[in-house]
DNA sequence: CGTGAGATTGACCGAATGGTCAAATAATTT
DNA sequence: AAATTATTTGACCATTCGGTCAATCTCACG
């Protein structure tokens, strides 16, 4: 009866294995320039056993965008109003870089979406993505009246952090051919620049 | 006999027509979402007239990467090595922000290579583009040890500007929303931020 | 073992895609 | 104005696309 959630073991695998297929091909090449026959490939299985589980392309990619919202929230959601303004955002910061280390697919799905118009996840944007952006907002505001961090724009400060952890996600490729061999790992670089970004910019004439 | 250049004037003004509509439709939907009718459509002309212009779509997309190149490279170039460290760096900040707000689909355009493992500009990326940054980086490099900048990465400096300025464009969509109404204009304040954001990263405790 | 529900796929469908071609139209030249 | 050349497009083609379907295969359970 129920459509939506997968029971048995067998079900519960396959599903699994498309959207982890679908998910490499869709980050790559965004929603219309992935084909089902890509990512029934690259799941090792047959275009029609897709559709058995998932009722369309559409379907699939709604799943992975769903599922990526909440990850891609979860670390700002942890940035606690009680806590060490430096510590904590520089925490969030470390917890970011660490996702475009551990998911840079999912960080270049959301890249995808967004590149388009975000036509798919824009309710969840001008929505969750917006009252969480202006809890938190609020809590930056606060540490700055008290004069625990340096002053600066808090909407910006958060669009600054996502836009350089996650550049290291997205723009991987290039980073990787500026600094020239592909053996390179630029993360434990990126860290401790961002680190020293983030700590000059907060302690400014802070004493 | 020489099919490449155009001659005419309605040479000229058709192919730049057509790249209009192609930089248009490729910036947001990248190579393999686009479709010929699209940008047909959008140039005001039928398909079989763009391919009287150009070869095919791989043709056309691969002009707008060229085009591309040069322009994105351009900002880069004009950093100078003779001029005052600090204002040759927040000028550099404040054009490519400008760019991200004149030509933003020329952004994402790149970001759409860059997202698919540029496949396409891989070489200008490994060539021109990294010999720029070593040569640039060298520059930066020069002005720490002469202590007229705090000490920084020089490569991740330049990758911090990248993504700092063109997710102003890439992501317009969700800034604008995070921030409420459509109507707001991001730019003042982003031009702002970043403005203390480099000030504050190149002065520390450079007396 | 048998059987029936669940899982899998080859063959196929209509629509869309990149691209071709011949015929028509508009400029340009003589 | 006639002839030549450049431009434009409707009709078409082969391929690929998302999706369907009927026919199989598999496997848990009696």
């Amino acid at each position: 009866m129920n459509r939506k959630k997968p029971n048995t073991r067998i079900q519960q695998k396959n599903t699994a294995t498309i959207l982890e297929a679908a998910l490499e091909v869709f980050s790559q090449f965004g929603f219309r320039g992935s084909t089902l026959d890509q990512i029934s490939e690259a799941a090792g299985m047959s275009k029609p056993n897709l559709l058995y589980y998932f009722p369309s392309k559409e379907a699939i990619h709604a799943t992975l965008l769903e599922e990526l919202m909440e990850t891609w929230l979860d670390p700002l959601h942890k940035l606690n109003a009680d806590g060490e303004p430096r510590a904590e955002i520089l925490d969030y910061v470390r917890r970011k870089l660490q996702m475009s280390r551990d998911f840079p697919r999912e960080s270049r799905l959301f890249a995808n979406e967004i590149l388009q118009g975000a036509p798919r996840i824009g309710g969840a944007i001008q929505g969750e993505l917006k009252d969480l952006v202006d809890e938190k907002s609020k809590v930056i505001e606060g540490w700055i009246e008290e004069g625990k961090i340096a002053r600066v724009n808090p909407r910006h400060l958060l669009f600054s952090i996502w836009s350089l952890t996650q550049h290291y996600a997205d723009f991987d490729v290039q980073v990787r051919m500026v600094l020239g061999g592909e053996h390179v790992d630029p993360f434990p670089d990126a860290e401790a620049f961002l680190d020293t970004l983030f700590t000059r910019l907060l302690d400014a004439h802070t004493a």
